[in-house]
DNA sequence: AGGTTGACCTGTCAGC
DNA sequence: TGCTGACAGGTCAACC
């Protein structure tokens, strides 16, 4: 369910609630996509000293150099809750700390929770090694749409959602982008002259950073770590509106599957 | 090397 | 009401 700004509001609501606290033990569920990778009781008494995000994946920093990478999946979210809360049939992580625990809800399993210990340093885990720029950090340029679609001939949407040339856009957002750029979703990513580029990538910066301002809301079932529902606003320009009237030009929005992923436009504003 | 496809798993909703 | 199929916010691994 999460994209970048969801997965940010969660950093934003878990760090301030777990940092500087000492775990006591872990509660593991059904399995997830990855296996831990080390035994739990490798865990116990250890501290979080902070709580960062690379992509769409969480980093819960513990002492000794070590970190716990959490990701969300397609369906999980983060509660922070009272100890003693009993886990339901989909929470299948809970963090321990001595008042309060942080738990993972995941109905789908897509998400995981992964140790890794300085060996895969400076990466921090292998599956973060192939994570393009961060969309909202100073080091994402047009230049990095340019250099990075470079010669490719997938569409501009797939190259987007697949996260080697800037992470965190997912299948709404990528859409939503594309919108705003006026570009349409099937054009060859490296294809793009380097004004459209231009506004692909301020488009791409708003849609992500005006998510994280509204704290998520623009999915439906998100959850915050406090547990509030955002309410989920019908913000979205084109995503989900296959049939209803652009909100620009008021011709309807299309529908498409591209890479077995839904894509929506407006064939009117998008070229 | 880049592009394409299947796989993972469960809940929800539309249609019959 | 119950069954079936399509679909859902991610992304890796295996194939061409």
């Amino acid at each position: 369910m999460p994209e970048l700004p969801e997965v940010e509001v969660t950093r934003l609501g878990i760090a301030p609630a777990i940092t500087g606290l000492r775990l006591q033990r872990v509660r593991l569920g059904k399995p997830l996509r990855w296996p831990l990778g080390c035994a739990p009781e490798l865990l116990h008494g250890r501290v979080i000293t902070g709580v960062r995000r690379r992509g769409k994946y969480l980093l819960l920093d513990l002492d000794q150099g070590a970190v716990l990478v959490l990701h969300l999946g397609m369906s999980g979210s983060v509660r922070i809750l009272d100890k003693d809360n009993p886990p339901g049939p989909h929470d299948h992580v809970d963090l321990v700390f001595a008042d309060r625990l942080l738990r993972l809800h995941d109905p789908r399993r897509f998400g995981a929770l992964i140790y890794a210990d300085s060996s895969d340093a400076p990466h921090v885990h292998k599956l973060l090694v192939k994570l393009g720029v961060e969309p909202l950090s100073e080091q994402f340029s047009p230049q990095t749409l340019k250099t990075g679609f470079q010669g490719r001939s997938v569409s501009v949407k797939q190259a987007l959602l697949a996260g080697d040339v800037v992470v965190g856009v997912g299948n709404i957002y990528a859409s939503e982008a594309l919108f705003l750029a006026g570009i349409h979703p099937k054009t060859a990513a490296g294809r793009i002259g380097p004004a459209r580029l231009a506004k692909l990538h301020a488009a791409v910066v708003q849609v992500l950073a005006q998510a994280v301002e509204k704290g998520g809301s623009s999915l439906r079932d998100f959850v915050a770590a406090d547990g509030s529902h955002g309410h989920f606003q019908l913000s979205a320009q084109v995503y989900g509106r296959a049939g209803q009237p652009c909100r620009v030009c008021h011709a309807p929005i299309k529908h498409i599957v591209q890479g077995q992923r839904s894509t929506y436009y407006c064939a009117q504003c998008q070229h």
